[in-house]
DNA sequence: TGTTGAATTCTACGGCTGTTGAATTTCCCT
DNA sequence: AGGGAAATTCAACAGCCGTAGAATTCAACA
């Protein structure tokens, strides 16, 4: 009577086949994450998602936290495109680096994986006090810091404001997406990155090099 | 051997003098939502924060939904201060109603109970997708409406694009809040709100009546 | 002085959490 | 063919969670 069926066979033990197991773990514990943040997102709910027993996640990942760690590996660096859409900006005449910044930043935020790391990351730095530092950390480093940097290459800075710029910046990019990925206020949430770049692009070109108190 | 003191005594039953335990666990219960949101504060950690034990609270509010409700009902009316400020911009000559909209934002959140009630609508918001939606629910009616209205007498708009201009004001006013009193990204942490309102005032003016695709 | 009702605590239940160790099945290499 | 390693599940642990009920103490009023 112990006939086993590929997927599910007798109990436990191996299953036959290249299982992909571990990928599907992945791609479960993003969504997870993305949704819910860390502490509501639970093993047994990313397990259940990827078909499997909560304890296999610990025989590949060890712990919450290293599974964390592990989905949280970014495919892209956000710190190049950031550099990029700013360098762009500086030769493209029909857009300034303010509207190519929005549109990088949109482009990035509508691939599905990418969104579900960064609303991973943002929505457990939003509760726990030691991801909050993580995350300041990392932007302060690989974002900000660029930023500040094009701010100071690009405007006549007196003093070394440029940090108070770029933060100016991140202040109304984090909003955006706040706005339009977890709020999901409505006209934002489905205007086309076009339209939003037309209209957020200045105030950031503003930030970056504009004149104020 | 039991001589009862006051606070603490033989073990249950009602304590002596008046004791303000009602307050002591809404003003307990505000902190702990605000630090960690309505699924990370816990009935034992706010009891014993007020210094009491779990069970009182359900005496005291039946539930911890109930509780939340009961903390988060905000001793001001956040409608009324938006349309105050974009008022007073309005007559008043020395500063746009951007800056207004700024200021008294800053002033709101620096007190202290209001930051925890706002914090913790906040990050409930962002990890309970029931939550999100009473937030959003919320905020349109009571203020990015006000906006809506104060944008739609103010400048000369063709479309009915005034909830877009709101939504765009409410994007750079939460992401400031986000970066200054969440994050705290530090150049922004400290800064004083007269050179916020200086910053942030003329893009919120921008959204409200300026000129963009 | 009783009696009633409110304030307060103790104890406990069932459910969910991260995590572990043993058991089982399958694959791959010799 | 056989044996070791990998993949997979089951069952259980201790701990925390929201919540409910009973017991106790005090205050106020008749």
């Amino acid at each position: 009577m112990t006939h086993p069926r590929r997927g599910h066979a007798g109990r436990t033990g191996r299953r036959g086949g290249e299982s992909g197991t571990r990928d599907a773990i992945l791609s479960a514990a993003r969504h997870r994450f993305g949704e819910h943040g860390y502490d509501g997102a639970t093993i047994r709910a990313i397990a259940a998602d990827a078909g499997v027993d909560a304890a296999l996640v610990y025989h590949f990942f060890g712990s919450k936290e290293r599974l964390f760690a592990s989905v949280m590996r970014l495919p892209i660096i956000p710190g190049d495109v950031v550099e990029a859409a700013l360098a762009a900006g500086a030769r493209d005449s029909t857009r300034s680096p303010g509207e190519h910044l929005v549109l990088a930043m949109l482009t990035a935020w509508d691939q599905a994986e990418m969104r579900s790391t960064f609303l991973g990351l943002l929505r457990s730095a939003l509760t726990s006090e030691q991801a909050a530092v993580m995350l300041r950390q990392f932007v302060a480093d690989t974002i900000l810091g660029r930023v500040a940097l094009a701010a100071r290459s690009a405007g006549a800075d007196v003093s070394g404001d440029a940090r108070y710029r770029a933060s100016l910046v991140g202040s109304q990019v984090v909003g955006l997406v706040l706005a339009r990925y977890v709020l999901q206020v409505e006209p934002l949430a489905t205007a086309s990155p076009a339209e939003l770049a037309a209209a957020v692009g200045p105030t950031l070109d503003r930030y970056l090099t504009g004149d104020f108190g």
